[in-house]
DNA sequence: GGTAATGGTAACCATATGGTTACGAATGTA
DNA sequence: TACATTCGTAACCATATGGTTACCATTACC
């Protein structure tokens, strides 16, 4: 499923800027036009149209032109599936992976079929 | 918090390639060299080498130098702050906000005091 | 010691961000 | 109609990705 690949390369990219985060947090509050949404942060209209093409590219921002004014909804059903993928990570938060190693390469015996097969060259 | 913030950027631009995300789908079976990660994607190891560097800075994986050969460890705790982050919006992800505003715009009065403001001319 | 394997870095290129200023298009309003 | 608002785009710049090839430092092994 390369689609869902490619969104999820979108939405977490839309999510690692702060600005972007933060439009998303106001758009909680409700809808807002550009210019509110441009308003609480120290930047350009223009720079505020490019993190809402991004997010709308990520589908997580949606933009209707009301008139004159542009209306900037959320729509955070694409967080869902970046949800999805880091939480299958939940299981490895408390643990450094690196100390499990260590501690397997203390006891060879732990090592996992794969490992070993590695050890001998690699997969075919 | 800024160092939290930035941290959100990091974590989130690291998990934003599916080269990267395969690295650490790939580290949950435990530990790698680089040689081994490099194998299953048709890219070079210098390209390996820099999308370690990213998920390195990112804190999500841990280098060792052993010998000749880099063993690379995962270290999934960073992934938990951007899982509370995007959990903040569980519950908008069934609902269109764009269609929750259209029902609160034919009612004014369930508007909230803050949109309101907005429409008086933005906060001070 | 000589040689092959491992992997890091340098140099280079194309593209995407993230920002700016300048300008134009559409719309509301005096 | 004239003018001010709102917003988008164009052009430009700096930096970070994402990739390549070429080269170098270490290290294991004959």
């Amino acid at each position: 499923m390369v689609t869902i690949t490619r969104h999820l390369d979108l939405t977490f990219a839309a999510l690692s800027d702060p600005t972007r985060r933060a439009i998303l947090d106001r758009l909680v509050h409700g809808v807002a036009t550009v210019g509110q949404l441009a308003q609480p942060f120290a930047v350009s209209r223009p720079a505020i149209s490019k993190h809402l093409r991004v997010l709308e590219r990520a589908g997580l921002v949606t933009r209707e032109r009301d008139g004159r004014v542009s209306r900037c909804g959320l729509d955070a059903s694409p967080m869902k599936d970046a949800a999805d993928w880091v939480d299958r990570y939940r299981r490895f938060w408390d643990q450094r992976m690196d100390q499990l190693v260590q501690y397997l390469e203390t006891e060879p015996d732990k090592l996992t079929p794969q490992d070993k097969t590695k050890k001998d060259g690699g997969t075919p």
